[in-house]
DNA sequence: ACAGGTCTAGACCAATCGGTCTAGCCTGCA
DNA sequence: TGCAGGCTAGACCGATTGGTCTAGACCTGT
């Protein structure tokens, strides 16, 4: 566990964030949490909060795409990979906590004065839908299916972790993975 | 338009939280917007800004139910109910601001602090779910099944509205209703 | 041994935060 | 006409906010 500074920082801005939001967090709890003065904070991200948010929204952003990857790497077929998908979703949900959020939207929804934020969070989700839709591309969709796909992935996602949260319980998740993509013995319902 | 200086209060105080979540608000920011002194909210609201944000989202919650119940009263059948719905959510979130949050999370999704909002954020959830549910049902579905389509209903307007913050583009959530239920001449695709 | 840059440490600042408190307006009743 | 209570109005409070600045620890090349 050889951390850099700059990595501690952002790695406790965005535990905190997705607990409660970019306004929740103030720099002096995430200092502590980092166990960091505020000279650190303002030598690595000298626009303060801003960038700290910035950095920690790749954190996670990074970290996401692997995980998609990972999940639909060895899939028979895409309803195959998103169940997967998940399933790794709810056990990072019960690791990172049950009052997290989704980690771009937690620390990125700041309002209408944070433009760069919004920005951010539809580059962001725009990439993790690409990236799924290439995925079911490749495990066989017709390439317009496979963007409708990718995109009720997505949502599907982004409504789970939602309702997830709401009740504390990454059950949520796994249960719709199977209601969502029920498994069949044919290997054609991606495109059914 | 003769509201209550409780409900003017509760309205700006709803439509502020939206945009910036329960701590992006300060309190002068809301009294400023009503047009009200700090000394009628702490009287209609002894416990300040908590039960000023229960009460937001009690409104914004009544307002949905409606909304739900209006969208699948005339409805064919649940697909037909799900994509008006998705359509009024759509016009909601045009005249909201497209920087506008789903009104339950903005609102409430605050913290592990702040344990009675997320009781309450389950509970509205629970229940936009139920309410969908027995439209389901009512529409023809099998009980096993209704419970799966209000809950993909849901998840589908979470993800969606989601998205459309992000691209603040209103338009996700239409296209989302007619690629999640597309339109057939068949009358039984609710259960297929 | 020393110089120079990188980074840590935390005191300090004005502004804003949520919340309290008192003064007084305004309305209904006697 | 006077009084009582619901409500408005806003000054004021200590605590906390994001951000600035200086002092010095530490490391590296000469």
């Amino acid at each position: 566990m050889t951390m850099t500074t700059r990595d501690k920082l952002a790695w406790a801005a965005a535990k905190l964030f997705q607990e409660k939001g970019f306004h929740g967090v103030g720099l002096n709890e995430i200092l502590a949490s980092a166990g960091l003065p505020k000279g650190s904070l303002y030598h690595h991200f000298p626009n303060g909060k801003v960038d700290l948010a910035l950095e920690a929204a790749a954190f996670t952003h990074r970290e996401t795409t692997r995980i998609i990857d990972d999940a639909f790497r060895d899939a028979r077929d895409f309803p195959d990979g998103a169940r997967t998908l998940l399933h790794k979703m709810a056990k990072m949900f019960e690791i990172m906590g049950s009052y997290t959020g989704c980690p771009i939207t937690s620390i990125l929804f700041a309002g209408p004065e944070y433009e760069v934020f919004c920005e951010k969070s539809a580059e962001y989700f725009e990439c993790w839908i690409t990236q799924m839709t290439a995925h079911a591309e490749r495990l066989g969709c017709d390439p317009v299916q496979a963007r409708v796909e990718g995109e009720k992935a997505f949502h599907t996602l982004q409504g789970g972790w939602t309702l997830a949260r709401a009740r504390r319980d990454s059950d949520v998740m796994r249960n719709l993975a199977y209601q969502t993509w029920p498994e069949t013995t044919s290997v054609a319902q991606a495109t059914a």
